[in-house]
DNA sequence: GAGACTATATCCGCAGCCGATGCATCCGTT
DNA sequence: AACGGATGCATCGGCTGCGGATATAGTCTC
């Protein structure tokens, strides 16, 4: 086997902010403004992101290569220039499936303190 | 009924930190150092909660009034003088099934892109 | 009686959230 | 074509609060 690989475990646990950009962008590439809809969206509209938290987060994952920028163009016909666009690395991916994981576990705590009911 | 009910949603999202501390206590009372064990046992290890942290979060808990100091103690022959035992508040109760609800509905959403698997 | 563990408490550096602000572009309406 | 609002990215600075270091002291074991 080549390099040890980066532990994910090692990103844990996850400031809320990252977690939900990351979750954001896990079922293929999104730009910034885009993110921030989606979050807003899958939170049922409790969870509004401000810019200042999107740019400054997405640049820190840049530096710590958990997303990275793409040049490809959904359709470069359609496409507003403007747009940067971030998907997941490798590590990217894996440190957001442990993270997952982890909030199940913290989840299934919770279900055993009567805190939430049975599965949806 | 006479207080003016709070809505739990305004407390939310809890930070991490808050929500352990909270989850910790929810089946009965608890004490500081118990709560820091009782964190890295239901996380498995993994998150180890300092003083700093521990004690920060509940004088904050305490003015937020989502968690009282009890004087009762459950054996006082046994019992450490020191120690200072927690429980939580009506609103406090409310507050921690909310936030656990609300990390249910994440969990749901990443189990929605496969990053967790079917239910333990 | 040394050392480890229990137990609470404070201090303070630092990370990072997040609203405010700025600027440019796109698009629908009139 | 002028306007306004939404789209889109970016920076700045205040402030919250996390979390390691430190202090104090009682308890328990060897």
């Amino acid at each position: 086997m080549a390099t040890t690989q980066l532990d994910p475990e090692d990103f844990l646990p996850l400031t809320p902010a990252v977690f939900h950009v990351l979750l954001a962008i896990t079922d293929g590439e999104r730009h910034g403004y885009a993110i921030m809809q989606e979050i807003a969206e899958h939170t049922g509209g409790r969870m509004k992101m401000g810019p200042g938290t999107l740019y400054g987060t997405i640049k820190r994952l840049l530096e710590a290569q958990l997303i990275e920028e793409s040049d490809e163009r959904p359709d470069p016909k359609l496409d507003d220039e403007r747009r940067r666009y971030y998907r997941l690395t490798g590590i990217g991916q894996r440190v957001v499936k442990a993270e997952a994981q982890r909030h199940a576990a913290m989840v299934e705590v919770a279900r055993g303190k009567r805190l939430v009911g049975k599965h949806a």
